[in-house]
RNA sequence: GCGGGUAUAGCUCAGUUGGCUAGAGCGCAGCUCUGAUAAAGCUGAGGUCCUUGGUUCGAAUCCAAGUACCCGCACCA
């Protein structure tokens, strides 16, 4: 038997993981390589997974895309590399190994070995590879599952292999390492890597400074208490200015105070002492947002950011009179501008700490520093304290108008530091506590509340403070860990970017070298998809506005920048760029290194000689920004012939700044400002739950891919209500994937499953099963001559040409990387084509019987066979690249088991990608064939009007048109009408049938008419539509002064008593609706038997089984129709013999009601009476 | 704060260079079909096309302002 008999409703993820084994085992995969082995090339650059957990759901969209692209231009015939990346280094994963080993801080990590801090960074670093090998692998499962063709790592042996000989590429390879080092290197001969101290944002918790690309992640709303502090003047007794900070530890290293010189500031006078602050914010709405800071308040006024809970912020001025007491008040005795004020002494807040009487600042490396570069004269900060300008830079629109400045703590009060020769002083540490020197501060952390009421207690024994107040506004916070970031002097590494750029013209500035402008000059070579996203635009919008490129973190686990520091002087420091190039300049430590990945802590033994000075260079024990690794990729895992990549794709939130951007600036750099990384890159949105929110696991709502594929599980609504779900299955994940909009978020969850799978999945299962099922009882033979095409039926040689249609759409849709096009277009031809007409339609070609069928019968019912056959087999290979194991499940029950000898590839992937046949495209029968739906359409709806339900007989249906197919369709297919409609006879009207209205056709005649509307319209009510309608058949007409033709005056009709008509476009249509006693008839005859078909169902009769049949009814009008239409319903029922009269003794008896008439139905089984 | 986007049915979204009666899928309601049958089809209800003003004979569409949400950029005391 050539076929296996198919289960109405199937367990798709039990036939995915046959599939899986069949790939396995006949090596699919291989064979398809072979296939393609010195074909064209088409490069797919795969963006490296994080191996840090395991997968979820929204992984596997991108998964999807990329998988389906590979497959199609596989079978479209090139070779392709098919190589999976994972993404190893960085702080991700140690943030994880530190939760796996329950490890709190950094001090933890390097106490992993109780003393010794080179063994515990070696054993941490090992847990992380291990991590990273062991979510691979995970992955590398789950990719399988998901039908993603990929070299994989398969067998324990392949995982004992070391990431460079793996297939899949590993960032933290030594490859990978090592060809960063030599981007760095370039990098280092264009004088781009520089070290830079500057104040920026901390993680205390994970002791890391957080770069800018990072810091957009972490934004968060948050609460703070920011205070009002007291600066008394020194050569001003009883004097003070007025500062305000959101920080308030940052105030332990005040030097100075900022003001604008051209502000002018109040002089407020209360209970005796004065108090200094800009007259701007003395009276202002402190809750309207920012923005319109001049003095007229009308501008507009936003209202600011705000928690519920907090209170409101209360202005300055209510401050002062709170504060005054009852029956007092504060005064305004006298304004001062703010230039007047510069080089005020005012005592510090905290001039009591040790950490205020060092020199040069402090702590120690910091002032050694500021010293060598000169940022200051030898002065201790409580010296130092006096009024500084901050320019513009301070403004009324937040706190006094007077800036509290802490060069140590703050990146513009460090740029003001350096600008006015004060010295900074670093309070914290890298793990975001107080240093010795700040008395009883030290070992405090920055970020802690408590230690801001610490704060507020010595404020307080001083008289310094003023006032606290609870404020909201938006926060830094660590992308990875969630903690308060603190803003922190510290030494970290940079590529500078280089100069801007024009964005409309992106070219280097003259004469200078700006590694900006050769990336954005790369980058307008690169196609963004899909467009209405605006990439290019997006990409070099970053360009333009990001800052140096902080490349270093103060980690354990990452590459091993290759940055060797001189021992005496931390500005004299060489980039290393190769293994090779190490070695060459080792003057210790080689040893021990060599047989080692270029990790920490071996990498950290290698010293060099600086060959200017003599003196010893070590490494900077800092490793690198992740997005090196991944940056990378296209010059570390593609060979030389296979750049650029053709294609990548990535979910795009974020990745702008991220990988697509370390991606052309890597590449930039590596053809020195040549060759993009790739032509084509696709972004596509972000995977929501099916309500539409974010998925997180603490919500209940994310889904796990396992559970998605094969396991099921629940999720939880929005208001928390549980929802259990069955496994999905893969290939209903990847349609849903691949007929999505990447532009759009996707909505994932069980009810979009269920909705893909009853209009995709299911609806081409059962048009599968129904060809299947019906040519095993035929013996159909797939191999036998095939009926001439030519001599097929319209609706077989209609569906072959529509499917060419749909052959087209799929080349070009995959081709410019459109899958969604292709998707829906599929979608449309299986339920509107195939299984709501072809397969309706041809029922009963398929299951009439061989036996009385004479030879023309036989090789119609052969025709439509082969016809369906081509069709499924044709549409296998076309969905293939998107659900490959459903296309598979098909194509090899279709081919018979995949014989290879029937001339059929023994899978469905071994196949070419369908090309159309231009002798099969029939534009009429196709043009025809859709005019028919549409007439079908429109004589339904018109049945409907006339409330004449389907099995009730109608005499006539009449057509008018002006479509020629329509009117070829009328003719051609007028028995399919009629039987579709269920009327006598349908009949092409020469007038129109309905009464005539005109209106005008504003889209052509809009133009022509123009202003004379009115005019127009008068002149119309004045004329009869079917007089206008018979001079505009004539020649154009003139209607309120304006020549019209019958292009812009359509007529439109009604229908004329017992008829009930519709109109669409250029076609009307009308049924009539009234019935004769015969038609009355024939429609009872109808209904009887469709009772007594429900009755056999009821009885429990097989379908071939024949009865004996009894009908008796009380109702003359009943018993007439019956007796006058008893051979038809004999048919239709299997009824061999008739009782006359009840049948109750035996058999099967029921009554029913038919249009109101009793009737007693009674059968039996032939040969039980 | 600056720039960009979006706003259309209960939900998710289409809607061409302005053109008159604004669509689809899902959901809902009703009906139908019933030898593909735990499938399928049809019909219906449901819209201030975010608001206001402007341009125009005519605006969901173009312009301006406003509102809300989203994205990017900038965020300081």
């Amino acid at each position: 038997m050539p076929f296996e008999k198919v289960e109405s409703s199937p367990d798709f993820p039990a036939l995915e993981r046959q599939v899986l084994k069949f790939w396995a085992e006949n090596a699919t995969f291989e064979k398809r390589k072979a296939l393609n082995a010195g074909k064209p090339k088409w490069s797919f650059l795969d963006g490296p997974i994080t191996a840090n957990n395991p997968m979820g759901v929204h992984h596997a969209w991108g998964r999807t895309y990329k998988d389906a692209y590979c497959r199609y231009f596989a079978m479209a015939g090139h070779e392709l590399r098919f190589q999976n990346g994972f993404d190893c280094q960085g702080l991700w994963v140690e943030v994880e190994v530190e939760k796996e080993l329950r490890l709190k801080s950094k001090r933890d990590i390097e106490s992993l070995v109780p003393g010794n801090v080179e063994a515990s960074i070696d054993r941490f670093v090992q847990a992380c590879k291990d991590r990273v090998n062991t979510f691979a692998r995970v992955q590398t499962d789950q990719s399988i599952r998901l039908g993603m063709w990929m070299n994989w790592d398969v067998t324990d042996a392949d995982w004992a292999k070391t990431p460079d000989e793996r297939k899949s590429y590993f960032t933290m390879a030594e490859r990978n390492n090592y060809a960063i080092w030599s981007f760095l290197k370039k990098c280092f001969a264009k004088k781009l890597i520089y070290r830079g101290y500057d104040v920026m944002p901390w993680c205390g918790r994970c002791g890391v400074g957080i770069s800018e690309q990072e810091m957009k992640e972490g934004y968060k709303l948050v609460e703070h208490r920011a205070c009002f502090v007291k600066l008394p003047l020194l050569d001003k007794p009883g004097e003070n200015l007025l500062v305000w900070t959101t920080t308030p530890w940052t105030l332990t290293s005040n030097v100075g105070a900022a003001v604008n010189p051209k502000l002018t500031y109040l002089k407020v006078k209360l209970k005796g002492e004065i108090y200094y602050l800009a007259k701007g914010v003395f009276k202002q709405d402190r809750m309207a947002s920012s923005g319109g800071d001049e003095e007229d308040s009308t501008a507009k006024k936003g209202k600011r950011e705000w928690l519920d809970g907090v209170p409101n912020l209360s202005s300055i001025e209510q401050m002062f009179k709170s504060k005054a007491g009852k029956g007092e008040n504060y005064e305004i005795v006298d304004e001062v501008k703010g230039e007047e004020m510069l080089g005020w002494r005012y005592a510090g807040p905290f001039d009591d700490l040790p950490a205020q009487q060092s020199e040069y600042g402090f702590p120690e490396e910091v002032a050694k520093i500021v010293k060598q570069n000169g940022w200051c004269p030898a002065v201790t900060g409580a010296v130092a304290h006096r009024v500084v300008s901050g320019g513009d830079d301070v403004s009324e629109s937040e706190g006094t108008g007077i800036v509290h400045t802490a060069p140590g703590c703050g990146d513009i009060d460090f740029a003001w530091g350096k600008a006015n020769g004060l010295p900074p002083i670093a309070p914290i540490g890298d793990d975001g506590c107080f240093h010795k020197g700040f008395g009883s501060l030290e070992g405090k952390n920055a970020a802690d509340p408590a230690t801001a009421d610490a704060v507020f207690e010595e404020l307080k024994k001083k008289d310094r403070l003023f006032g606290i107040e609870r404020y909201v506004h938006r926060y830094p916070h660590c992308w990875r860990c969630k903690t308060e970031l603190l803003y922190r002097l510290v030494d970290e590494w940079f590529i500078g970017m280089g100069a801007a750029f024009d964005p409309a013209n992106p070219q280097s500035p003259e004469g200078g070298y700006s590694f900006r402008a050769e990336i954005a000059k790369v980058t307008t070579q690169v196609t963004f998809l899909p467009e209405s996203l605006n990439g290019r635009a997006r990409e070099l919008d970053w360009l333009k506005n990001m800052g140096d490129w902080m490349i270093s973190k103060k980690r354990y686990w990452g590459l091993a920048l290759p940055i060797w520091v001189d021992e005496k002087d931390p500005t004299d420091f060489e980039v290393i760029g190769s293994r090779e190039e190490l070695k060459e300049r080792a003057i210790e430590g080689w040893q021990e290194f060599d047989g080692h990945t270029p990790h920490r802590p071996w990498v950290d033994k290698i010293v060099l000689k600086n060959p200017r000075t003599g003196n010893r260079m070590f490494r900077v024990p800092d490793v690198g920004n992740p997005w090196l690794d991944a940056g990378i990729v296209a010059y570390s895992t593609l060979p030389a012939d296979w750049r650029p990549a053709d294609f990548i794709t990535e979910s795009f939130p974020g990745q702008f700044r991220n990988w697509f951007y370390a991606l052309l600036a890597l590449s930039t750099m590596m053809s020195d400002g040549e060759v993009p990384p790739f032509k084509t890159l696709l972004g596509f949105a972000t995977c929501k739950d099916q309500f539409g929110h974010d998925m997180h696991k603490s919500a209940g709502n994310s889904i796990e891919f396992n559970k998605a594929a094969d396991e099921g599980g629940e999720i939880k609504d929005p208001k928390g209500a549980t929802i259990p779900f069955n496994a999905i299955g893969a290939d209903v994940m990847r349609w849903l994937y691949c007929r999505q909009n990447p532009a759009s978020n996707l909505l994932f969850g069980p009810k979009p499953a269920d909705e893909v799978r009853a209009k995709f999945h299911l609806k081409l299962w059962n048009c599968y099963s129904f060809f299947v099922n019906y040519a095993i009882a035929d013996n159909f033979d797939p191999t036998a001559a095939q009926v001439p095409v030519k001599e097929r039926p319209d609706i077989d040689r209609w569906i072959l040409s529509d499917l060419q249609g749909l052959i087209r759409t799929a080349r070009e849709a995959f081709e410019s990387f459109d899958v969604m096009r292709f998707a829906l277009e599929a979608e449309r031809f299986v339920d509107d084509r195939l299984s709501n007409w072809y397969v309706r339609r041809n029922r009963d070609r398929f299951w009439s019987s061989n036996a009385v069928l004479d030879d023309a019968g036989r090789r119609d019912k052969l025709a439509a066979y082969q016809t369906m056959h081509a069709v499924l087999t044709t549409l296998c290979r076309l969905i293939a690249p998107c659900v490959p194991f459903l296309a598979e499940v098909m194509w090899k029950n279709l081919t018979a088991h995949g014989r290879s000898s029937a001339g059929f590839a023994p899978s469905v992937h071994l196949c070419d990608f369908p090309s159309v046949d231009e002798t099969l495209i029939d534009t009429d029968l196709s043009d025809d064939t859709q005019a028919l739906l549409d007439l079908i359409t429109l004589g339904g709806s018109a049945r409907n009007l006339a409330k004449q339900v389907v099995r009730q007989p109608l005499a006539e249906l009449r057509v008018y048109t002006d479509s020629d197919s329509v009117k070829r369709a009328l003719r051609r297919f007028a028995t399919t009408i009629c039987d579709e409609l269920n009327v006598k006879s349908v009949v092409l009207s020469e007038s129109p049938l309905l009464k005539a209205s005109a209106k005008i056709q504003m889209k052509t005649a809009g133009a022509k008419i123009g202003a004379k509307r009115k005019e127009v319209d008068e002149a119309m009510k004045t004329v009869a539509a079917e007089d206008l309608a018979k001079r505009l058949r004539a020649g154009p007409i003139e209607l309120g002064g304006v020549a019209l033709d019958a292009n812009d005056i359509a007529i439109e009709y009604t229908a004329e008593s017992g008829w009930a008509g519709v109109v669409d476009r250029g076609t009307q249509v009308a049924i009539d609706g009234r019935l004769t006693p015969e038609l009355r008839a024939e429609g009872l005859s109808r209904h009887v038997i469709r009772f007594v078909q429900d009755a056999r169902k009821n009885a429990g009769l097989d379908l071939a089984d024949k009865i004996v049949l009894s009908l008796t009814s009380p109702a003359e009008e009943l018993m007439a129709a019956i007796r006058a239409h008893r051979d038809a319903i004999a048919a239709a029922v299997q009824a061999t013999a008739w009782v006359d009269g009840p049948m109750t003794d035996l058999g099967f008896a029921t009554t029913v009601k038919v249009d109101g008439m009793e009737l007693m139905i009674g059968l039996s089984k032939q040969g039980l009476a």
